[in-house]
DNA sequence: ACGGCAAGTAAGTAGGTACTTGCATACACG
DNA sequence: CGTGTATGCAAGTACCTACTTACTTGCCGT
């Protein structure tokens, strides 16, 4: 039952390009180098077939943990803003149509809004390391600042292919972010 | 020729709900209160209709300027961003088919990148201003942050209604980002 | 050699899509 | 009165859509 995989794959990828109502069964079929009349065999319907795309590429994100205590955030930082801002960068075209399209199939929600709120935690949780360890100031307002940092990646993630000259060049766009975080919640001189 | 108006209209508020494959002529035609014949007698087709609303929900956004030479630049910015943020959260819907659709109808790329370029200058134009009269960092990666307020903005107007946990109270939300912002920039002790 | 099962093929169903055509109606202006 | 001009209405065209049915093919294990 090699079919099932390849019709997945295939399936993602017209979706990420055309969205649900352009990704039809045919293109879908055709991508997949399989008959049509598989595709229904093995799925159902085009939409359970769309709900198995979202699962398949919704469990296999993991998001990279910071370390605790925090030791070097600068670097530290960086390199997860790094990460998470690929691993954004890759499910974009996903993400733009399923957002487009939660009016019309709720059932895309999950996929769409899990990440943030996960994200978020792990972040607020770093900052607040930094401040019991009197590495960032205690007054800042770190839930603003860190939700203007997710902002910031998936504005990048989403942005840069529309308007490349509105964000800084992509090898410094995760330091330069990181930089002005830290400044917002008062640890930006960093030792 | 008030059907011209209505047909406008209907289109964007249907184009605002289901994007340009869902926004098929009978609903707009329905929408309208007007006979679908009417709607390819006026517009010649669906394409050239969308182009239409697009460029009508264009020109009539004129953004806002921001006073020069600053005077209290967290009021002045929070009124700004308030502004701001309540434009975008407007065209939110529309919006969003517009970057979801880029790839198959690159017409609408004006639309959608247009504002984003403008406001960056806007906020950079300010802060080089404060910079010039000794409020902020002259050394801050003022280019870092703008794109980050800017950010903030389109994804808390973008995000807030899916994901509402993940953003600040709507009514403190552009404050607390100018704050940040502030401090980021080295002007976070306004006098 | 044979049964079972995944897959391909061909054809069809029922409905939706953008768009057209031909004709009837109504209102505005001279 | 007559004459455009905008609109409505009914029907039709050509094509695409998800999905089904019935039949065939090829491979795999026993």
């Amino acid at each position: 039952m090699i079919s099932r995989e390849r019709i997945l794959e295939a399936a993602g990828r017209v979706y990420a390009k055309h969205g649900f109502r352009g990704a039809t069964t045919r293109l879908i079929a055709a991508e997949a180098g399989v008959n049509e009349v598989t595709l229904f065999r093995t799925f159902g319907s085009k939409g359970a077939l769309l709900e198995a795309v979202l699962d398949a590429n919704d469990h296999c994100q993991q998001i990279r943990r910071l370390p605790d205590p925090p030791v070097d955030p600068e670097a530290e930082l960086t390199s997860w803003v790094n990460d998470h801002l690929q691993r954004v960068r890759d499910m974009r075209p996903m993400l733009i149509h399923a957002i487009s399209e939660l009016d019309e199939r709720p059932e895309v929600a999950e996929f769409a809004c899990r990440g943030r709120a996960e994200v978020h935690v792990l972040l607020d949780d770093y900052v607040a390391s930094l401040q019991r360890l009197g590495r960032a100031d205690p007054a800042a307002d770190t839930f603003g600042a860190v939700t203007m940092l997710i902002s910031s990646v998936m504005g990048d993630a989403m942005g840069r292919p529309m308007a490349p000259d509105s964000f800084p060049p992509a090898e410094e766009a995760a330091r330069r972010y990181v930089r002005c975080f830290l400044r917002a919640i008062g640890a930006g001189h960093s030792r």
